[in-house]
DNA sequence: TAATCGTGGTG
DNA sequence: TCACCAAGATT
């Protein structure tokens, strides 16, 4: 790579590292990942960071350590537990590999979490910013950990135009990284370049009036640090048109159903719900045939209560919601339940789903 | 590589 | 209202 020659002729590499970790530790804020260095903690904090905000992880954070406290609490938890923890985070996998991964070590590294980059990228869930993440901070070992914070940080210091939203882009900041790291103390260099990114040098209007290595940063320098980082784009969300209904029995228990193990919203728990596809021909009759030989039910719709819209990153929702009642004897299996009100409680529910219950309990 | 996989905050 | 965003990984 012909990049790197730049770099050492345009960064003091000392005075930068010096700058800014010695901001780090002033600035830096008291979260609760950063109370200790045990490697569980920090590994979970970074799963739970990765594409959500701080303010969003901090309650899920204790709580998950409060229910989960250590790698052998959370690999002998319950799947449908540790789910619960994570209702309302998103991306499920990351908790549904977490554990997978958490068994592996108690497996195959008697409970100790690897601290080699080729032994922790094998765990179920750990990429390259995670491991590399774990790696410094729990390990102190100069690992880069290159996440959105440290693409946008190094693309403005070192004036790199490179689209930091194409997948091949990120090794040129690893390779910058490895320049650059302070390897007397890796763990604080890495996170004070996230904590830069997320306090000093955000994605629109930037604060260099106040950053500590304002001094260091080509971008400043030039002017163009609002034109930095380059970034493409590109979102085309679908719909999807759904119906979805609260059915309950003679003693009021409610319906739910578990979703598959793949896909999206994998192994979390649903109300009945099947999907229109094409919305304009098709009456109420149809729908309740639809309901009974998809799910291999025998219910009866009774009433629209509302519609739900509900946006993932890549679909939207567009959920018609009836009310229902079950019609034949019902027999209970791994994937559908007949829940109380209280029982429902214990399983997990993704949002669109919390949001339609709270509209029937509304009416 | 591009698509998939959630949610809540923000300008 | 809506595009964009936030400590990415997997397929």
């Amino acid at each position: 790579m012909l990049i790197e020659q730049e770099i050492f002729k345009k960064i003091n590499i000392n005075a930068f590292q010096n700058d800014l970790i010695a901001w780090f530790k002033n600035e830096q804020r008291d979260l609760p990942w950063r109370k200790d260095q045990d490697p569980y903690k920090v590994w979970v904090s970074e799963i739970m960071l990765q594409q959500t905000r701080v303010d969003t992880v901090i309650p899920y954070f204790n709580r998950f350590i409060d229910w989960f406290p250590t790698i052998d609490d959370l690999a002998e938890a319950d799947e449908d537990k540790v789910l619960k923890a994570w209702e309302g985070l998103g991306y499920y996998s990351r908790v549904r590999n977490l554990q997978s991964a958490v068994k592996e070590v108690r497996e195959k590294y008697n409970g100790e979490v690897p601290s080699t980059p080729k032994e922790i990228a094998e765990l179920k869930g750990v990429g390259p910013y995670t491991a590399g993440a774990i790696l410094s901070i729990a390990y102190g070992i100069p690992e880069p950990a290159v996440d959105g914070n440290v693409m946008r940080v190094l693309s403005r210091i070192l004036s790199i135009w490179e689209d930091i939203a194409k997948p091949s882009s990120r090794k040129v900041f690893e390779q910058a990284v490895r320049e650059l790291i302070s390897h007397e103390d890796p763990s604080s260099f890495n996170q004070a370049l996230m904590e830069l990114g997320a306090l000093v040098c955000t994605p629109t209007s930037p604060s260099c009036l106040l950053c500590p290595v304002r001094e260091h940063c080509h971008a400043f320098f030039e002017g163009v640090q609002n034109e930095l980082p380059v970034k493409t784009k590109k979102t085309k969300t679908r719909d999807v048109q759904l119906t979805a209904a609260i059915i309950t029995d003679t003693t009021g228990k409610f319906l739910i159903h578990k979703r598959p193990a793949n896909g999206l919203l994998a192994n979390l728990w649903e109300f009945p719900t099947v999907e229109i596809h094409h919305p304009m021909q098709i009456d109420r009759e149809q729908i309740v045939t639809l309901f009974n030989k998809t799910l291999d039910l025998d219910i009866e719709l009774e009433q629209i209560i509302g519609q739900i819209d509900h946006v993932f990153s890549h679909l939207v929702w567009n959920m018609k919601v009836y009310t229902g009642t079950i019609t034949a004897k019902f027999q209970e299996t791994n994937e559908w339940k007949l829940v109380s009100f209280e029982e429902m409680k214990e399983y997990a529910f993704p949002v669109p789903y919390q949001k339609m219950f709270k509209l029937y309990q509304s009416i």
